[in-house]
DNA sequence: CAATCATGGACATTCCATATCCTAGATTGG
DNA sequence: CCAATCTAGGATATGGAATGTCCATGATTG
């Protein structure tokens, strides 16, 4: 019941390339070395970003990424989903067939009970995601961190960006 | 990002314990026979719920595990929470620590902005299945079942238990 | 006293997360 | 045009966790 690496490397590139100026794109290798994770490994990650629609790529030297969409129509729910998939936490396998009470030839009208109530709690699970954009995460890493660092961070991302 | 299998089947035990008279048990032998899954391996998920204070076990002849609560007082995330642990889905490894940007002697009064807002989601998910317990569950069979078919799986039950 | 039970440790197996490496095709800068 | 760099994606290792089996122990019952 754990998240891959790769969600929390795809959101904090997400929130990397959230300050990215308009048409420049960030590559696999700039932003593994700003995040200490492994570039080839990384780029699976990336690559479903690109999938799912949330980012834009341009290849060749000075490629690589950017968001596809502001910063405030992209979700939590987006990056979560579009790198761990749509499953959901709970996958029902119909124990309730294997009953010996049950007649062979009972057909069921509904999911299983047990079924329905953990998913009602995976979509509250993800109605909180969908709740937040990268422009929330913005504002909140705005009132955390030092703003020279900050701007560090961002001279550091102009300097590599394409 | 998938919950083991022995969640969903300590879940359908505890629901069929939930009609279990007063004073009565039911071994892992039966349960695992109702349910159509490895004794053995059932075992260690019963363990778990009996770890948790909510079965209580005999030993011997007749012996096995009841419900130690009233079914209105066994929430949904007591089940799973026994069985799976109390971890989050998100694990946060202090991604932004890597930071080139970042000053040597930088202290970090709040938890990652990232996974502040995950685990916020996770708090809503256990929120929902905080809300129902194996009275709500019992309410939801008697609308799903057929009255024949709980008659039998009941009949069944009291076969077994000892 | 023999059968049955929960507990729990040891062990095998299968699957998946976590990588690493390489090729192909596209694009850019010189 | 050419060399460098990029994304896309396939092939392959590896470690650890999920899944499942087996057995020993001690308690309880009939």
């Amino acid at each position: 019941m754990k998240f891959r690496n790769q969600v929390e490397w795809a959101l904090h590139c997400c929130s990397l390339m959230s300050s990215l100026p308009e048409g420049r794109y960030l590559s696999t290798r700039s932003l593994s070395e700003f995040h200490g994770v492994p570039k080839e490994y990384l780029g699976k990650a990336l690559q479903g970003l690109s999938k799912a629609g949330l980012v834009l790529t341009t290849l060749g030297p000075s490629g690589g990424y950017r968001l596809a969409r502001e910063v405030g129509q992209i979700t939590f729910l987006d990056i979560v989903e579009a790198v761990e998939g749509r499953k959901s936490t709970f996958q029902c396998s119909e124990i309730r067939a294997n009953n010996p009470c049950r007649p062979a030839n009972a057909c069921d009208d509904r999911p299983c009970a047990v079924a329905r109530i953990m998913w009602r709690a995976d979509e509250a699970w993800r109605r909180s995601l969908a709740e937040v954009t990268l422009a929330d995460l913005q504002d909140m890493l705005a009132e955390d961190l030092a703003p020279d660092m900050l701007k560090r961070s961002f001279d550091w991302l102009l300097e590599r960006a394409g």
